[in-house]
DNA sequence: CAGTGGTCTAGACCACATC
DNA sequence: ATGTGGTCTAGACCACTGC
């Protein structure tokens, strides 16, 4: 797979004795993320280990035959994924974190897939309703315009999890019903093209109504965890509101934070 | 306040038409985070509407006298903040969004204290202990080194909102007592020079045990808001690991996603 | 003092979106 | 065909850290 332009070269000094670094000028994958993905396998591999000095810049650069702002480009990735810390008079060092997953958007199908607990859905509404205000406000569009309600009830080893509630802008096309129970409502949207950029999430809990506690199959009055959330698209339109409840005895949140600079 | 190097340019062209720009060569603080903040508080103001274009990188950095990756370095910053949008061929646009908070790493004091409910602290314990396996694993220490372990009830309007668990490593110093009730943990950490960088959290919710009903005047068997974090620094190095509790009824965790790249 | 990252410049060429 | 952002270069000077 080796194209033309590629070579390795092995860069001596500091904690990046020995390692290869392959850089292909031909390949479309710009030079300062071929470096950063480099990097960053070293780091998950252990080749570079938590407190390891990575070598100033300057002769990095040279040695790769870059640009001292490509290098830059490459290491300033990883400080903002966590990764790398520099320190002005001092280097840049790996972190030493026992810290390995980022956050995602959590998708519960998501995970509860990647748990390994067969995750299923049971839709039971796919139907387009009139906007009420809480509606209209999350989606920033009018009250009693048309929008797309979603009910659905999401189990795992064949036992209720969930019940979500979302909704859809009018814009959004119909959703099939057959493909809802086969993925998650995210899956479904990133293939239509939607690119997800951000959520606002509100996390709380109360006891479960016996018409709730019925279709989870929990006590009246057990423990739920609820969630509402707006997820925003890249320009910053809504492009869902959702309404969730978990039983709180077989789900719960888990996320990570970055604070910002 | 004007410093010598001051000048101002209204740039023209595009949506920024009219819009004074000062920059000031003789501060320490970055031209490209002066433009960030400018452009910034323009995006605020409305003086820059959702959807409006920002004009072209080359025109603007030579209408502020500025070379092209400085503009972009602040351009940049606002991309990550979420406040703007880039479309290779098109331009750079102000995001539609009605979201304006980025989010934090939600400290309930200041949560509290943000939301004008005078939250009061109350030290229960302020110990040195061995670490259990579980505190051990969180902070990365061995099971049964000395810890330092903090039991508190945070209050707002007089009432009880949270029961906080939190221990810490040994390096850090002894906490004052007097001065955990008069702000917050993180607000103390942050004035002992530690920068908090990131925090893992699970958050999930379960029933109240009598004694925990009557810490925070909940009846038995009320919802719970539960949550676990693990703070680190800017080395990734544990500084703080938690367990609270908090009252469904009078608390819930609001905050934003994004989705990384 | 020497070494590091932080900032900044003035160009260049390319890929992509739109017309 | 034109205009946009995306990438890259080869320098420069400064501020901070540590010895």
């Amino acid at each position: 797979m080796a194209k033309t332009g590629e070579r390795t070269r092995a860069v001596s000094g500091s904690a990046l004795d020995g390692l290869p670094f392959a850089l292909d000028r031909s390949s479309p994958v710009p030079l300062y993320y071929q470096l950063a993905q480099q990097l960053e396998s070293a780091i998950e591999h252990g080749a570079l280990a938590p407190g390891n000095l990575l070598g100033n810049e300057i002769d990095l650069s040279t040695r790769l035959g870059l640009s001292r702002p490509t290098v830059r480009q490459a290491i300033q990735s990883l400080v903002d994924k966590g990764l790398l810390v520099r320190r002005r008079g001092v280097g840049t060092q790996v972190v030493h974190s026992q810290v390995k997953r980022p956050l995602e958007l959590s998708s519960l199908y998501d995970d509860l897939e990647a748990a390994g607990q067969g995750p299923t859905t049971h839709v039971l509404r796919n139907e387009r309703v009139p906007a009420g205000p809480d509606v209209a406000a999350a989606l920033g569009i009018a009250e009693g315009a048309e929008v797309t309600r979603l009910e659905r009830l999401r189990s795992a080893h064949g036992e209720p999890v969930a019940s979500l509630c979302n909704y859809l802008p009018p814009a959004l096309f119909d959703l099939d019903t057959e493909r809802l129970e086969a993925t998650g409502l995210y899956h479904l949207m990133r293939a239509t093209g939607i690119t997800l950029h951000s959520a606002r999430q509100t996390v709380g809990a109360r006891a479960a109504t016996a018409e709730e506690a019925g279709r989870l199959g929990e006590e009246e009055g057990a423990a739920l965890l609820t969630m509402q959330r707006t997820a925003y698209d890249d320009t910053g339109r809504p492009v869902e509101y959702g309404t969730h409840i978990y039983r709180a005895s077989r789900y719960a949140f888990d996320f990570q934070l970055l604070v910002r600079g």
